[in-house]
DNA sequence: ACCCCTTGTCAATGGTCTTGACTAAGCATC
DNA sequence: GATGCTTAGTCAAGACCATTGACAAGGGGT
């Protein structure tokens, strides 16, 4: 703990360089991952620091500056160690899966920052690993761009769905859940048929399985409509089987 | 203009029943769609309303309250009119295309409540119309249920992942937009040569574009993973052509 | 030793949501 | 018709929040 007076105030004045915009990030992250979104606050993030809570406008601009470069940070996260391989499926299915765990696990940064643009190297990065897969699958121009920003909007919407869901508060997602659980499985067969004859398979589904389910669905169109198939021996014999290889690959 | 005293608030009292829940979700909205998200606060909705800021207490018990009748208004539009297809391809798409243009007409609303769930009659009514196409496409029990959740998370999150861009202030939105006319244009082809090698169709791509894609690459997934194909003419001879045909409902 | 620029501090402004007490309007009952 | 009860609208106050401008202290460079 930090000397503070009877007023809450700090007690001595921090020496100069104490701060630095990359401990700011750490700690703003720390705070969003253990409090969730409405721990994230100025004042709450001065004490953490044990500085003033106007001391982070020596570093950044704003607290939305401060957003984009926690935005950065969670790509930086999610690239790190990512290798394109040969088989562009693979390189797609990777980059989706890796997102979708940095965001899980950083669900109340990610909600905030989900649907930013930071424009910063390690963005820029993961953009040119996905358009390469695109290219090596063979499409080229027009396609390749509408092709990409299909993909890439497509993972970063739905991670960030899942992540603004899980930063909700926590009665609110239970709620949520219990809907499943409990609404529909005493819905009414008169009014609602359909939902009625699977309302038991329904509380059954986990958040992996829509995923990978989603995941799936695309990478299936996206095999249909490449000029080129994947060179890899798993999906360039059998297009159709790219939902269980997805499965197991897991 | 409501008579005001000089400190501003309001010169008379309101008579009874003036305000109604109905009448608050639609000022809500109007303030929503007019000044964006930062347009809705309760001081600001209570001088649209001519009201005090607070009297908006005796109908709803907190401002999350109204955000979940906000969302019911949304699917309630949305569904304004909404036919079951014998086709099932044709009723998911339109599905899909409704809740689309329903948040794109609304962003702010949209993406404050796209994530959420409201289990009110509206809401079921969709998830009940969703399953009945996919029960009617051959897929049931467990199966039926996780690619009911798929393809619901997939719109609702890509639409609401939309709406949330579109919400941003405009200048944020010019940012994001200038990115691919500018920075991309730009890039450095030694460091990202994928990217360099389509730039000039980046900026091209139209926000139009990308969700038609997805969605095609979505349907084609499920056309090709369904038990039975779609009956209509279109769809059943030949799978391949849904993305063309998809296309061409436009 | 001097100055300046940077960084941390502080006080103040104008905004947010929510609460509890107050008031008056309409309704049912007598 | 008068009485009292419930309830919708009002008001003041509290507890937060982001941001700004003035102030002070400390280190680096001259």
């Amino acid at each position: 703990m930090v000397d503070r007076r009877a007023d809450g105030r700090r007690a001595r004045r921090l020496p100069r360089g104490t701060l630095t915009a990359e401990q700011i990030v750490s700690e703003s992250l720390r705070l969003l991952d253990e409090h969730g979104v409405g721990g994230f606050s100025l004042p709450k993030l001065g004490r953490a620091l044990g500085a003033d809570p106007t001391a982070f406008y020596r570093h950044f601009a704003s607290k939305d500056d401060l957003l984009l470069a926690i935005a950065d940070r969670l790509i930086e996260e999610q690239l790190d160690g990512l290798q394109p391989s040969e088989c562009w499926v693979d390189t797609l299915v990777d980059v989706a899966r890796r997102l979708r765990e940095t965001y899980l696990a950083h669900p109340a940064a990610a909600s905030l920052s989900a649907f930013r643009t930071t424009r910063r190297p390690a963005e820029m990065h993961a953009v040119d690993v996905i358009i390469g897969a695109l290219l090596r699958a063979g499409f080229e121009g027009a396609e390749a761009a509408v092709v990409y920003r299909a993909f890439a909007d497509f993972v970063l919407s739905f991670t960030g769905g899942e992540a603004s869901f899980l930063s909700l508060e926590p009665e609110v997602q239970d709620a949520d859940r219990m809907a499943w659980a409990g609404a529909y499985l005493t819905v009414d067969p008169a009014q609602y048929p359909n939902t009625w004859q699977i309302r038991t398979a329904l509380p059954q589904v986990s958040d992996d399985d829509i995923f990978e389910t989603v995941l799936g669905l695309v990478m299936g169109g996206l095999l249909r409509r490449a000029p080129r198939p994947c060179g890899c021996s798993r999906h360039a014999t059998d297009r159709a089987a790219v939902d269980v290889t997805l499965a197991a690959g897991r």
